[in-house]
DNA sequence: GTCTATAGATAGATAGAC
DNA sequence: GTCTATCTATCTATAGAC
């Protein structure tokens, strides 16, 4: 076994296992969301890594178990960005955009991810379905969200009867739509929504539209 | 030619252009949004309809164009419905209320629709960048929240600093989040987005998110 | 307009030597 | 663990008779 800072041998092949497997996984992850899961080929996989295809193979049993392998990996990275927030010194409006600014941010920056969600939605969720891993990564967000609700409507600033799971949906509709649809919209109504130059207003307008709903005045109207 | 009211031959088969043509179209559309682009099989249309494969390549050339055909014919709907929508007499709340009503039964009442639009874009959007019919259908819908727009903002009733396509889209988002991300919010959070019992809450809940956004009070805070 | 049959290309998956 | 070669199935698309 060649240890981990060991470089690859002369002869551009690999003979580190998790390192084979980390590559295959980040083609994979680019193939896929750039064909969809019929479209992504194989081979190509194959062809991009520094590896064969018998290699994939060997390391993941399939093209199905490695589209598993693939989500697997990318909801993790964003269980992980959420588990690293630390909202607890913030009231609870500040709170809450910090949230919502978390999730636009990730899925700016990871539109792979984006695309993989929304083929795995074509594809009726089966993948997440079949894997323990994903099952029991729970969703650290959803905590947040529950603890900053109590404390925004116990004070009575909160005057929304919203629960966490909803209000994330409310939040991820607008950073998922921004991203996944922006092809479409782009081209049925000429603007795209994630042309940097308008990144700071859709960002602003996200934090407006959630706050104002939680903290709408329901006496009047 | 056959008369369009004219039954189809005893044999089983049609020998009507226009019907067959549409047979197809409702076949493929099914068949598309059930397995994605690349998972649509020709042989499964053909299969389903009452005609053959080789008719579907007689009628509209290829696979490709036969999924932008159905593209334009599912947009049609859409658009249709829209021009149908009569607000002029409604205040700018109410109005803004009904139309995002609309989006949301529309959406809700054609899941097919919403799986097209996803495929497309997972595909870049290049056959709506290829149909002159999509590119000159326009949006009945953005001419009148424009209307509404105006009419709320010069009274002094909406605060928010928005126009018609953004706020076009954050409409569009939640009703479009709640169809298409069905499957992976379900099997991650437990909970269906698109059950019926939680219809009226939701449909609700994006009225109150779209009025509390565009009246809020903006001197405060 | 409709049929059967098939061309032609390519996919996922595996055998078996090293 | 890695390689080359290949099997088997299947897909889009078309030829050509009627």
């Amino acid at each position: 076994m060649t240890s981990v800072d060991e470089p690859a041998p002369p002869n551009g092949r690999i003979r580190d296992a998790a390192r084979t497997r980390a590559e295959i996984l980040d083609v994979a992850t680019q193939e896929f969301a750039r064909a969809g899961y019929d479209g992504a080929r194989v081979d190509e996989i194959a062809a991009r890594t520094r590896t064969t295809k018998r290699m994939i193979y060997y390391y993941f049993g399939g093209k199905e178990q490695l589209f598993t392998a693939v989500l697997e990996r990318s909801y993790g990275v964003i269980r992980e960005a959420e588990q690293r927030l630390d909202v607890e010194h913030l009231d609870p409006v500040a709170a809450i955009r910090r949230l919502a600014e978390l999730t636009f941010d990730h899925h700016e920056r990871h539109p792979d991810f984006i695309r993989l969600v929304t083929i795995e939605n074509i594809h009726g969720a089966e993948h997440i379905a079949g894997s323990a891993k994903l099952a029991k990564m729970g969703s650290p967000a959803l905590d947040v969200i529950r603890r900053i609700l109590e404390s925004g409507q116990e004070s009575g600033l909160f005057t929304a009867d919203v629960d966490a799971v909803d209000l994330h949906a409310m939040i991820s509709s607008f950073c998922f739509f921004r991203v996944a649809n922006r092809h479409t919209f782009g081209a049925l109504f000429g603007r795209d929504l994630v042309e940097t130059g308008r990144r700071e207003h859709y960002r602003t307008m996200l934090g407006d539209m959630v706050i104002a709903y939680l903290t709408a005045d329901r006496t009047a109207g």
